[in-house]
Order: C-alpha cells, then structure tokens, then sequence
DNA sequence: TCTGGGGTCCTAGGACCC
DNA sequence: TCTGGGGTCCTAGGACCC
C-alpha cells in the first residue's frame, strides 16, 4: 500500500525565530552563531548571497558582517525549541501522524488524504504555520522519507516553486531527479559522493538507476536503502513515537581555556548537572559516565587529548552521582601544563530508571534522592537553568561558553517579553 | 585572540566459545 | 603444539544527520 509523505521544515530556521521578534530584520541579512560564538550555523538568503558558509568560523566574517550591516545572533535554544513546538501543534491540526525528526523539520503521514489536492494542502499547510507562528517554511511530498526529503531540498532551491514541490508521481522524479547533485540526496556525504563519483554518479537519477546490489556493494545497507527508496520503494518507516535514546552526552567549548585542574572540576560538574536534568526528564539513568578533555586542534600549543570511563556503583540519575562520577574521571586524565579548549560527558547504554536493579545495599536512600531532584528540577524549571546547582558554591565560571550576542528569551521568560509601544 | 553540540547506524576485527 | 569451522559479543572508528 502506497504512502504519501510530506516533510516540512522551517526556512533558516534560526533566523526566521530571530525575525519573528525583530520586524527590523526582515530587510537584512541575519546570522546564527552556534555556541561560544564559534561559527555560522544558520543564514538567510541574503547571508547566504554574500558568500557565507555553513560552518565558517565567525572571527573570518566577522568584517564582512560589519561592512554589509549582517546582523548576527548567539544561539538561543530556549526561543527556537519553543518555536518548534508551536509549529509541530500547527501540523498535528492537520493530522496526528507526525515524526518530529529534528528541531525544524517534521514528517507528515498524509496518506489517509489520497484523492485530495496534496500541493494545495501543502499550501494550506505553509500558510497556517506562517501566519500562527511567523515561520517561513518549505514542503516535500514524497512516497518514501527520501524522495520527500528531496522535494523539500527542490522546493528550496527553486523560488519559482513557491515552496512546495511534489515528487508523488513518477513523472515529476523523471523531470527532476536528473537535475539534483547526488551529494543532495539524504544518507550521501562526502565520503559516498567521491566513491560514487568514481564509478560516474553524479545525480539523483543516476543513484536511483544504480542496481541496488551494487549499492550495497559501495555504501553498505544505507546505500542500498537509498537506491529503493528513490525509486519510491519505502524502506524507513515513521516513527510517530520516539524511541528510547541510547546515549546523552554533554559537550561545550570554553570561552576561555582551562588551565587549572579546580576549574576543570568546576565544568565537569556542571556538565554533569546538565546531564542528571536530561535523564531525568527522560526517566533514564545510567550505569556509567565517560569524560573526556582535549587541547585545541587549531593552534600549535602542545596537544592533548584523554577520556575515561568511570563505573557507578549502581545505575542512577542523581545528580551528585554524576558529579561524583565526572570529577574523578577528570581527576584521572587531568595533567598539568596543557591549555584545555573543551570537554564533556558522555552517556551510552542508558536505562530506564524505573527498571535499574536495586543493590543490597544501597548506597543512598533511593526515595529520598528522586524527591530532592524532583525540587531541584522544578526550581530550575520556574526560575531558569542553574538557579540550583548542587555543591556548587562559589562558581567562577571564567571558562562558561559566550552567548555574547544572544535575543532575548521572548517566549519563554516573562521577564523577557517584547515591548509595544 | 577567535573554529559547535549533539545524535544514530553500520562494519570490521578481536576475544572468546564450542 | 598444531590443525578448523563456525557462532556470539563487544568495541572502535567511520559515515552521516541536523
């Protein structure tokens, strides 16, 4: 039985979220700057036209931004995460079968509307969004994940499309498949591009006539998927309900590099406090916590780069475990003399924390913890990120991330509403 | 001076077992 | 001591995604 998919997703998304609040920018170019301020990682049109990259390190744009009045914006995950929610309510007014497949972009079930004018759904769709949530967006509509991918991709680069493009019948693949490079098909990167190269793919088209067992061959299962899935033989199901996650890490640069082990300690315990929220929000726990740190990669200081794992006597999300945890991994693989730029914690095997064995002996009184960390949770909730950090007295935090340029959280914090007037 | 932070899946190869 | 053909499980690393 045949689907019909849409994949729908916001145009330079972060940007669009900065333009929601800030009416001034609509005539002007915008940038998103990832965290600590490190590179460009969201760009609207006109951005885009004046040669900035995806990824470009900002201190390298930082003139051209001046010069041609780009106005730019630290990352603001609250704003944007809130966004993305309004917008995903949007879609589920039109159907409750929806894969929420990234922070702006969503799958839409519309198979149970087969016989219904789909582009002019599509343009209902994108209209509704834009005018409840402000979001410009572009919509795919495909029989398989791939190929509405794909239209989505098309719908973009295409102005004259007006947003929507429709791969749901083969006539319209055979008109456009020839015209989109291979690296734009999703699943291809630029390890498969060159092998695929070499062997004279170079389209969309040409994957798709690519015998699947030669697929294989090359690019492993995904690459034979792909091939399938092009040719509108679906092969990756949606996924209406998240799966359990595997693995949580918690990673940041510094704003300045560390250099003292407290000051190390300092952010792996904050790390760690990050980490205790996520599982707990997720009710997962975890038997085990890897903490790595590393020197820069991009100067000529003396490089160093280290991780370990450190066991936990029980599986847990207590936040004092974590830190417990973290710290003696750092302790482990700290050493004197190196200029640290970044570390992190890392997460796998996670489980459910109603599931984890009960020791003996327990280590603590297990009612007592997920009561005090149900508060700290709920503080933290009201009152923002880390206005209770366990232990954590008298924090310097010289090595916390930049957000030198960061909107106000308008959504979200009523302290940070936009004024009228 | 200044270069992000998360995830997932797959494969190859080693350890171990019968 | 060596010889063999499988299994399974685990880990590291590659590739890709947003």
């Amino acid at each position: 039985m045949s689907r019909t998919l849409a994949l729908i997703d916001g145009n330079s998304f972060y940007c669009s979220c900065e333009r929601v609040f800030d009416p001034r920018l609509h005539t002007r170019p915008v940038i998103v700057l990832s965290n600590n301020d490190g590179c460009a990682v969201a760009r609207t049109s006109e951005a885009k036209a004046l040669g900035i990259k995806m990824g470009e390190p900002f201190f390298k744009i930082a003139d051209l931004c001046k010069r041609e009045g780009v106005m730019v914006y630290s990352s603001n995950y609250t704003l944007y995460g809130d966004m993305s929610a309004r917008m995903n309510d949007v879609y589920r007014t039109f159907t409750p079968d929806v894969e929420i497949y990234s922070i702006d972009e969503s799958f839409l079930d519309l198979s149970g509307f087969t016989g219904r004018d789909l582009p002019a759904m599509a343009r209902d769709l994108r209209s509704t969004v834009r005018q409840w949530t402000g979001i410009p967006t572009c919509v795919g509509l495909g029989p398989t994940k791939t190929l509405a991918k794909l239209a989505n991709h098309i719908a973009k680069k295409n102005p004259e499309l007006n947003g929507i493009c429709d791969l749901t019948m083969p006539a319209a693949r055979e008109a456009w498949l020839p015209r989109v490079a291979v690296s734009d098909v999703w699943g291809i990167g630029s390890a498969s591009t060159y092998k695929l190269a070499r062997i004279g793919v170079t389209t969309a088209a040409d994957l798709a006539a690519l015998p699947p067992r030669e697929a294989r061959q090359l690019l492993s299962v995904i690459g034979e998927r792909t091939v399938f899935e092009l040719r509108g033989v679906s092969c990756l199901a949606l996924e209406l309900v998240p799966p359990q996650r595997k693995g949580c890490a918690v990673t940041r640069s510094f704003g300045a590099p560390i250099t003292a082990l407290e000051e190390m300690l300092e952010a792996v315990s904050a790390y760690a406090t990050r980490a205790g929220e996520k599982l707990r929000r997720h009710g997962l726990a975890t038997g085990h916590v890897s903490v790595f740190m590393h020197t820069s990669a991009f100067n000529t200081d003396p490089r160093y780069s280290a991780s370990t794992t450190v066991e936990l006597p029980e599986a847990s999300n207590d936040t004092r475990d974590l830190i417990g945890a973290a710290k003696r991994g750092a302790r482990r693989i700290w050493k004197d003399g190196y200029r640290f730029v970044k570390a992190g914690i890392i997460m796998d095997d996670l489980i459910r924390a109603a599931d984890a064995p009960r020791p003996l002996f327990e280590a603590r009184d297990r009612e007592q913890s997920v009561k005090l960390m149900g508060a700290v949770d709920s503080i933290n909730r009201r009152f923002g990120r880390g206005a209770i950090v366990p232990g954590s007295a008298g924090i310097k935090q010289r090595w916390a991330a930049r957000f030198e340029r960061r909107s106000p959280r308008y959504t979200t914090r009523l302290e940070e509403l936009p004024l009228v007037g």
